[in-house]
DNA sequence: AAAATAGTGTAAAACGTTTTACATGCTGGC
DNA sequence: GCCAGCATGTAAAACGTTTTACACTATTTT
């Protein structure tokens, strides 16, 4: 357990700390049988070469960082496993910046890159924590990539599927079933997938020419809690809607689950379509119908995207679309 | 954004390098006067230390790696909540370590700190991924909690619920209840919580005088899909079981998932028991009655004993014990 | 046979800090 | 006035690597 380092197992082959770098990093650069020497001492040594060390010599740290909001929601910790993935088959690691939706930390970890913890960020938010106009040239951002529809910089990747016509989608599924007296129930106001959604919504709904109620939009956050209490909501509106579009999963679970307790039935009494396709979706009761994100792979792709980027391949275009799709389940049905 | 380091600074407060450093991390070693100086120049020039250089020169990361069988199950994710919480707390970061249940990354991960890329280990898995014979003295084991029952070697520290009781709790629950004909849907074999839930089971079992149908007794995989399984499995037994334990909440859904499909209600037919209590287990249909875990206090505690124990305070104890408790939602009742 | 080239090895600088050991000037006690 | 002791500053070594520039030998080219 002894520390050995390099120049231990210079000296046991009788070479010089050079020649031992070199027979690791540099096979060519020595001759076959002083690497084998070097490699036999190395390994009779137990040595494992110290990162830090050569990070700082190299000056990258095989770390990105991914910024999120909360870990522990289904949607994220799916996309966490694509990252994870990619980072590991890549020869980078992760680290995980949990922020609890507080700005601070946020910049805490946006930080790391500055101060060499980690070579990229991946961004699962929507505020740019450094301060960045649009018009900082891109070469003075460091690499980073965001997770969703991101309107901050222009010179920003950003990877997500097209939310505004999954908004679309999810409206014209209950506008074919008959449904007019549509409520809805948004994630967070300030989040560019929130607000692409309700155009998503809001161009439907034109489109069949139908009336909006305004009074059946209720602004949230995207959690559980916050489904069942803008379900509980909905109901005590004059209009009530004989369908709900939410704009999340968990989201639409809670509303399940006020909507039960308010003696409904889905989908009998009210439809209910939700937004993610975690993969609880399809065992909630009823199962789910829902707009699929492909999760993983936006994790995968962000992943891949940065990682290009930190070793200096910019790709040609700045916005990546993943396909996402309408999956009926039976939580929605047609209006009688 | 070009690079400024401790000598710039030094430089343009006309003082040493060696000075500026005192400055930092050493403040009443440097006069008033000249620490504002350094300060003042530091943050003109936007002076942000080079941690891969702190890190080398003082021999340790600031980082802790977090070894997790699936970080997207639900019970893991809200322990790595609270992992990362602590961490944060105590100027840690967390690294990620999904292995997706592989040994050969597991060992990958645990490499990390001898590469000195983290400073110790949490474990969430029941392999000791190095060599450890149980009389390797403690000194030459690298700082790691484990967060579940450990048998592997006595010296390591362990933070978990007593399983063993957890499972006759839930046991008993059902016997009082009336259940005689009790099944069971475990989790990975040769996991340690497994076992003693196991045995929780039994003793109560034997405690009440009631005899183990074997054949009752499905070995699993804590996932979803093989509660479905499990479940079918089940329900074509010779003697039908009219309450299954589920050892986890994953598997419980996947179990009420099946019973439901084949016709069954639960708890009218059925009554199933699950364990951990997920965020999500009060949403089931029906609100599932469940062993609930600590996991987020889990995940704290581990944290904190981790990192006492890499900066030298190893507790008296090896053993922790956290409280479970039995959440009686809607999923059981009184057989009739 | 001289000169260019390829193959192999090494000394030493460099990465950006922290920290040890020493130098200097000043205060005050005698 | 002398010395002890303190306050403040600095030079230089150290952390464990990678990498540059050079040296030497052996081989090939002319």
């Amino acid at each position: 357990m002894e520390k050995v380092g390099i120049k231990d197992i210079a000296q046991r082959a009788g070479v010089s700390i050079a020649t031992v770098s070199h027979a690791f990093r540099n096979p060519g650069r020595v001759s076959d049988k002083t690497r084998a020497r070097v490699l036999a001492a190395a390994s009779e040594l137990g040595y494992t070469p110290n990162q830090q060390a050569v990070n700082l010599r190299t000056a990258r740290s095989g770390n990105i960082v991914v910024i999120i909001p909360d870990i522990a929601d289904s949607y994220n910790s799916e996309i966490i496993k694509g990252i994870e993935a990619v980072a590991r088959k890549r020869g980078y690691s992760v680290l995980l910046g949990d922020t609890q939706g507080t700005e601070e930390r946020e910049r805490e970890f946006a930080n790391m890159v500055h101060s060499r913890q980690a070579d990229g960020i991946i961004l699962m938010s929507n505020n740019v924590p450094f301060d960045i106009q649009p018009e900082t040239p891109i070469e003075d951002i460091p690499p980073i990539v965001n997770g969703s529809e991101f309107a901050g910089h222009p010179g920003i990747l950003s990877v997500s599927i097209d939310d505004k016509q999954g908004g679309k989608d999810a409206t014209n599924h209950l506008l074919e079933l008959g449904h007019r007296d549509i409520g809805v129930i948004t994630g967070d106001r300030h989040s560019t997938s929130t607000q692409r959604r309700l155009e998503g919504f809001h161009e439907a709904m034109q489109e069949a020419g139908v009336e909006v109620d305004e009074n059946l939009i209720i602004y949230g956050m995207y959690e559980v809690d916050m489904g069942e209490a803008a379900a509980t909501e909905l109901l005590v509106r004059k209009k009530r809607p004989t369908a709900i579009f939410c704009f999340s999963d968990e989201l639409a679970l809670g509303c399940m689950h006020s909507l039960h307790a308010a003696g409904f039935s889905v989908p009998d009494d009210i439809s209910v379509i939700g937004f993610d396709d975690i993969a609880f979706a399809r065992y909630f009761s009823p199962p789910l119908t829902t707009i699929a994100q492909p999760a993983e792979a936006i994790g995968r792709t962000c992943t891949e995207l940065l990682i290009d980027l930190i070793e200096g391949k910019r790709p040609k275009r700045n916005r990546f679309i993943l396909p996402h799709a309408l999956v009926v389940r039976s939580s929605t049905r047609q209006l009688d």
